[in-house]
DNA sequence: AAAACCAACTTGTATGCACAAGTGGAAAAT
DNA sequence: ATTTTCCACTTGTGCATACAAGTTGGTTTT
């Protein structure tokens, strides 16, 4: 006996296939009948059912009761989905991220998978389950809420343990070992304040938001600057808000204290900057004269504003570029490791002046 | 014989797929044998095996070697999917867009995959059909080139007969029925025109795209306001373009025609108004003293200007709402047709001003 | 010419049997 | 006490057979 280990019904399977992709069977063609099947490979009509059993399950032929069995359309191979979850969409600086990421995306024949956490644990962990389940073909995740610990870990863990590639975008997650493509938050809270040093300014004020991890590198970076060249903290020269930026999370009063003691105040961001821009214009002052001011992000508000800020850029569209394409590398399997920190540059315009020229 | 016409096997399926359902049977544990089974249903093992390999294939069972049949884990239903192609994704006024969309998707259990065209069919064709390979639960388009027939009608077509809800955003395909959330682009036009021509203006210049069907309807709301005063439409004050209104698709000769030959501009759409203005700018010309100018969309854009647009307002955030709402019920089955036009308002601003008050 | 019928084909359901091959625990041998 | 062997159990592959039921096209009947 010339007995193979390979079974019969697979020879057949593999002879089926290898005639569709031939083209030798075309797609909606009949194709050969089971007994006949049966009679050519000397094998039972039973075996040969198994077969196509099999075949019509993995798409490749349909039956139809009476007429008989037919070769299946074959889609195209499906593109890669990459799941992106991040804290806001449509907002600030994220449309340029996420235009980052979908131009190297689909410049490389992958779909994009957008979620949104909306800040919100329970909206991200939402967002994780059902691209889990739609089996995405990897996963850019902004994480929520980045200043805490955070309860989504745990599906995070599974999913890379499933051999999903992952990556944060942004921030990390504290207690894990995983890829990431983030910015150097301190060096860009140093730039900023070096800047206004290097201005002459000695008594700067800072404005942060304490429950991001972003917001918390930029105060650092913030202090850092000062600790280095021996300036030390004034507790009325910093205030730290937790939540929405634009909304009442800072009290007037604190504004005002911080600007009775500064002359020139580091922001979180182009949002913040504004916003003390509106109070300092009400008050009467003038900036830069009175007060300079430097923000993070620079964002299209940082040119929109009647006084043009002066702001520590973020890449946006570069960081979404950035990260998609280390994500096709995980994909392609050129990379394992992702650690990547980008710098960030100051965007020099007038909300900063050297502090020698004021009046 | 108490003969039913179900057959044996799906007797057994359903037995078995209670089992799993009223968790007598539980995930990973393993499950009466084959034998045993054919014994309690007295049917052959041949018809177990039939039983089992096809609840194998829909993901209740799996098999071990030796070892015997086991419950599948079952995954949460997934939630579902809806494909969203836009033309862009992160410019002007379509973060708005769909951060419309998502609100409404995501407060009702839907995941949002994202697309984007470019403008361009082929893309939007390359998006349509990963869309279709990803199978979606809902398709909603905003058409490409909407001015022009398109050639992904087909595709769209055989997704609508099988019976993926569709829903086209902001323009139609021609030729096709479908479900549709649209402006009223006509009534703009009209709006803004009117606005002017109850100012007093009665030489009132147009800018349009030509190549967009929002464009072409606009351009006739513009025509049929002045049409109903007894204005007949002077070919200098009209000016087409074609492409991409930021780059050179107009020229400079065309503004300075049109410029010496009106009293007051209708602006394709925020974009076309802002490069408007910096021409008048240049030339010496002051807003609203000089030239009027009315535009569409009422983005940023109108509001971050030195002169604050007056604008017939895009409804953005309100389109998304409705559109991702309108696909709720089409999948729901609360809804068969779709047939929406949605209404603008303007709003008034600095740009346009009555014309006897002009020095 | 239209309707009814039938035969030959297809796939679908079902039984019975046989042996292969992987698994795990009990019994036997070391 | 540990290793080996073996047996009972599981699922996997395969054959022969039978009839049910849907489809098609030609033949016969009306």
């Amino acid at each position: 006996m010339q007995k193979n280990n390979t079974p019969k019904y697979q020879v057949l399977k593999a002879f089926i296939i290898e005639a569709i992709q031939s083209k030798q069977w075309l797609p909606h063609e009949v194709i050969t009948s089971e007994n006949v099947l049966a009679e050519q490979f000397t094998m039972s009509r039973h075996t040969v059912r198994q077969a196509i059993g099999q075949l019509t399950n993995e798409g490749w032929l349909y039956r139809v009761h009476g007429k008989g069995t037919f070769v299946q359309e074959q889609l195209p191979p499906a593109r890669k989905t990459i799941g992106v979850i991040t804290t806001y969409i449509s907002d600030y600086i994220f449309p340029a991220i996420i235009r980052g990421i979908e131009n190297v995306l689909s410049q490389n024949d992958c779909q994009l998978m957008l979620g949104c956490s909306n800040q919100q644990v329970d909206k991200e962990r939402q967002c994780l389950e059902s691209m889990r389940n739609q089996q995405v073909d990897g996963l850019i995740i902004e994480p929520a809420k980045s200043g805490m610990p955070n309860p989504n870990v745990d599906l995070i863990q599974k999913m890379i343990a499933d051999g999903l590639p992952v990556l944060t975008l942004q921030a990390c997650f504290d207690g894990l070992e995983h890829n990431y493509v983030i910015l150097d938050d301190v060096q860009a809270g140093v730039t900023a304040t070096k800047h206004l040093l290097d201005l002459g300014h000695r008594r700067i004020g800072g404005i942060f938001k304490a429950d991001l991890a972003q917001g918390q590198l930029r105060y650092k970076g913030f202090m850092d600057a000062q600790t280095k060249v021996g300036i030390s903290l004034a507790e009325e020269r910093v205030v730290l808000f937790v939540g929405d930026e634009t909304g009442k999370s800072i009290q007037t009063t604190q504004y005002e204290t911080l600007l009775q003691n500064v002359t020139a105040v580091v922001c979180y961001n182009d949002l913040v900057a504004v916003k003390l821009m509106d109070i300092i214009k009400e008050k009467g002052l003038k900036i830069p004269e009175d007060i300079s001011i430097v923000s993070f992000d620079d964002s299209q508000l940082a040119t929109f504003s009647e006084v043009k800020l002066t702001s520590v850029a973020h890449p946006m569209e570069a960081l979404g570029e950035k990260v998609a394409s280390e994500m096709l590398s995980l994909l392609a399997g050129t990379k394992d490791v992702v650690h990547e920190k980008m710098l960030l540059k100051l965007i020099k315009r007038q909300s900063s002046k050297a502090i020698d020229e004021r009046v």
